[in-house]
DNA sequence: CTTACGATTCCC
DNA sequence: GGAATCGTAAGG
């Protein structure tokens, strides 16, 4: 049977970006009918994270990371979109990369929405789960502790994780923030410093 | 205004 | 390894 899971609330977010980073291995994503399971996430630091879009301070473009915990950044690089979630308390920068979910359900309007048939390629990778979520840059801004619109639940949290360096950066490259559960598909493998918790 | 450059993805 | 292709941020 199932458990009815309680939404995550601005306290799980109002900490900072590496707990929330590492906790949300095992949350659920909900949007809409499209549910799935978070098995990869990224931190970002703050202003004086090198590879952080905060690191040029507030602009129009950051700033929902300088508002409240809980609420969704979500920005464009080409022709992709990727969503953050926004940690830490108000005026701290801070930020949690979404980098891979396991479809839950939904699966078929996600295979639809992203033209492939293989369900572990269907949100690997922090741009394919936006096309497969339906997360687009209407959703930047978007409270995600309300449970309307896309929101996250508990979930089961992996019985062990790998921390690893950051993908897609040239700054602070060596830096363990990303947060994979073990035994999932991810939008790359743990790499050789990468360290099993 | 012009220029540089991606928190990516998919294909060769 | 490289191209696609556009918004954001920096510089003049």
């Amino acid at each position: 049977m199932t458990v009815a899971r309680k939404t995550l609330l601005r306290s799980f977010f109002a900490r900072s970006p590496e707990r929330v980073a590492e906790d949300l291995l095992g949350a659920v994503f909900v949007h809409g009918r499209s549910i799935g399971t978070v098995v990869e996430t990224e931190a970002y630091l703050g202003e004086f994270d090198p590879a952080a879009h905060a690191r040029f301070g507030q602009t129009a473009r950051t700033r929902v990371l300088y508002g409240r915990p809980g609420f969704a950044y979500v920005y464009q690089t080409r022709h992709h979109v990727c969503l953050n979630v926004a940690t830490s308390v108000r005026g701290t920068p801070g930020c949690v990369l979404i980098r891979a979910l396991r479809p839950v359900r939904g699966i078929a309007a996600m295979r639809s929405r992203r033209g492939v048939d293989d369900v572990w390629r269907l949100a690997n990778g922090p741009a394919n789960l936006c096309q497969a979520f339906d997360v687009r840059l209407i959703h930047d801004g978007v409270d995600l502790t309300r449970g309307a619109g896309p929101f996250f639940r508990e979930g089961e949290p992996p019985t062990s994780f790998y921390r690893d360096e950051r993908i897609g950066i040239s700054r602070a490259r060596r830096w363990l923030l990303r947060f994979l559960s073990a035994g999932e598909a991810v939008s790359r493998p743990p790499g050789p410093r990468a360290r099993l918790i």
